[in-house]
DNA sequence: CTGAAAGCGCTTACAG
DNA sequence: CTGAAAGCGCTTACAG
């Protein structure tokens, strides 16, 4: 490698002070424009970049944000929840559009992750994104908070949890797929997907689906909800279990498309007709659910709203400006899958 | 925040100068085990980490490299290529793997991103992932060789090109899905995907099937070719197009599932049937080709060996080591839509 | 508007 | 095996 160009080589090119020239190539008010359009130019002459290292180090920042994507250590190594890699797509583009890089890093929950980038400057603060259990996670989330880390968390609705989220109304979600459902006539709804407190999402859709049978004058059959994981896999072995049982249903809600686009495969294996026989409702509307046949209906998060809205409440940590949790409204997307 | 500890914290407390904590921290063997591990002991109470800043200041390394997914500047904001997202995937473990941190990037072909992140020192190399037309990159990549920029690149198999490249067989693979279709009884081959050296990739797929076709005394129909870019709309675009033109066909190998994906529904809007009328095979096996109706045949590329191998190859060079050129296989899954 | 100087928190010759 | 000292390349008071 050539040695890299130093603010003192500019320096000395311009002939003015190396401070000088920190100033200009920040666009300081204190330097007179001549001299900073002078010192740019030599800059841009040299193929001159500051040493991100060195004014970090300086200024104790590092405009950089950390993406940590934690998963079920259950599900497969090499795939990644599309759902998720929608979020990462758009907090890389919110993260470039507020002045900030993005280190991303997938990790086990088992590991030490809870400290490792803030505590080492390497980020100003952490976006979390994560599947899997949360009751095996809190704890961490509770380092982070005694560590005074910045950090805001995606998709647990407002809990006795720790810091700021973001997240996307799942509660009205699951009452406008049941709500659908019910108007489509179909009487016997189930749910495959956990509903418990290890997965908070799932559940408060769980449970506004629940609500909106009540509110529709349903009763709902608390045996027509499995549990199932984010995987396609799982939604096939729930979708097998729900026929194994001896009552029948005429629709599923799947707790997310991954899942739903298993259950599919699983009732056509068992020759059961979708819609006709069965409705199957999917939520997340990751790029595939349109092109399933018949075509997924489910419902949309808006990621590249949750991804600046994660960063911006990011940033806004970073810099000691009022923060809250916000909660994103979700979109009912009808398709084939449940339509009459 | 609280003030973070020091090493000159750890010093004091454990007796010692700040240079034989640095020692012990890093494991050298130069320090006494004993004391290495009361330093070591005493870190971790306070809950000490190295900061990275300063330590990448004075060695001037940074153990982190930078992934550039550069796309199609047609392509929709908000979707990334299930393959390339795949490949992000894969390279994330394998960084982790090889003790290196990631720092992940879209860019833009117009923009400056040939050069940003070597030179500031804020990654020791970098990776280029993309779609899109080569020839618009190609001066970049120039330049980064210039620069003596460590970089390897994905998917372009061995042109003129600068630099370090694991890509796929794609000519075998092409060849191979050709050669498939051909003992289905398929007689008409037609293409989706851009087939010049503007898409490197697609072409060779392009060239194996039509090699394959020559090999099985086919005469090459050149008009059955149209071109399409990686996105579903594109595909179904494509494959109006096939369908509008007066020249029957029976099976269309398209450049990318997603591309096949888009022509599967372009298809079964017009009625016709797959595979009994026309066979689809698409290339990448990402998740969703498992779950279309019918399910796709397609060519898989390995995606957590290619991650592995283009992190150790960049390592590598960093490290001055010898490096080459890798090509990997691919492999033809065979599913419903090209069975008769 | 500009410069000389201090210092961010480490790693690494150098000396012992 | 250990310590005192230099220095990585910046930013930022401080003084003018």
């Amino acid at each position: 490698m050539k040695s890299k160009a130093t603010s003192f080589d500019i320096a000395h090119q311009a002939g003015v002070s190396q401070s000088t020239v920190s100033r200009a190539l920040r666009d300081s008010p204190l330097v007179n424009p001549e001299t900073r359009e002078r010192i740019k130019q030599i800059a841009k002459q040299l193929n001159y970049k500051v040493d991100k290292n060195a004014s970090n180090l300086r200024s104790q920042h590092s405009d950089t944000l950390a993406l940590l994507l934690f998963e079920d250590p259950t599900s497969d190594e090499s795939q990644i929840n599309p759902f998720f890699l929608s979020m990462l797509g758009s907090i890389t583009r919110a993260c470039k559009d507020n002045g900030y890089d993005l280190l991303v890093s997938f990790q086990r929950l088992e590991e030490d992750w809870h400290a490792e980038y803030e505590d080492t400057h390497k980020a100003d603060g952490i976006i979390l994104l994560g599947y899997g259990d949360y009751t095996d996670y809190k704890g961490k989330l509770d380092q982070l908070q005694e560590n005074e880390t910045r950090f805001v968390l995606w998709g647990a609705s407002s809990d006795a949890q720790p810091g700021i989220t973001i997240a996307c109304d799942n509660f009205t979600g699951g009452y406008d797929v049941a709500k659908h459902l019910i108007q489509q006539g179909r009487k016997n709804i189930a749910f495959i997907g956990g509903a418990s407190d290890r997965c908070p999402e799932f559940f408060d859709r769980y449970k506004g689906c629940c609500q909106a049978q009540q509110d529709a004058g349903i009763e709902v059959k608390q045996s027509l909800q499995v549990d199932a994981i984010t995987t396609e896999q799982s939604g096939y072995a729930g979708a097998l279990q729900l026929m194994a049982m001896q009552q029948s249903f005429d629709a599923i809600f799947c707790a997310s498309d991954l899942i739903a686009v298993g259950a599919m495969k699983a009732l056509r294996d068992k020759g059961v007709k979708i819609p006709e026989q069965v409705a199957v409702v999917g939520y997340d509307n990751i790029p595939l659910s349109e092109f399933t046949r018949p075509a997924l209906t489910t419902v949309q998060q808006d990621t590249k709203l949750a991804g600046s809205m994660l960063v911006e409440a990011l940033v806004a940590l970073i810099n000691n400006k009022p923060v809250s949790s916000q909660l994103l409204p979700a979109k009912l997307i009808v398709r084939q899958s449940s339509t009459n």
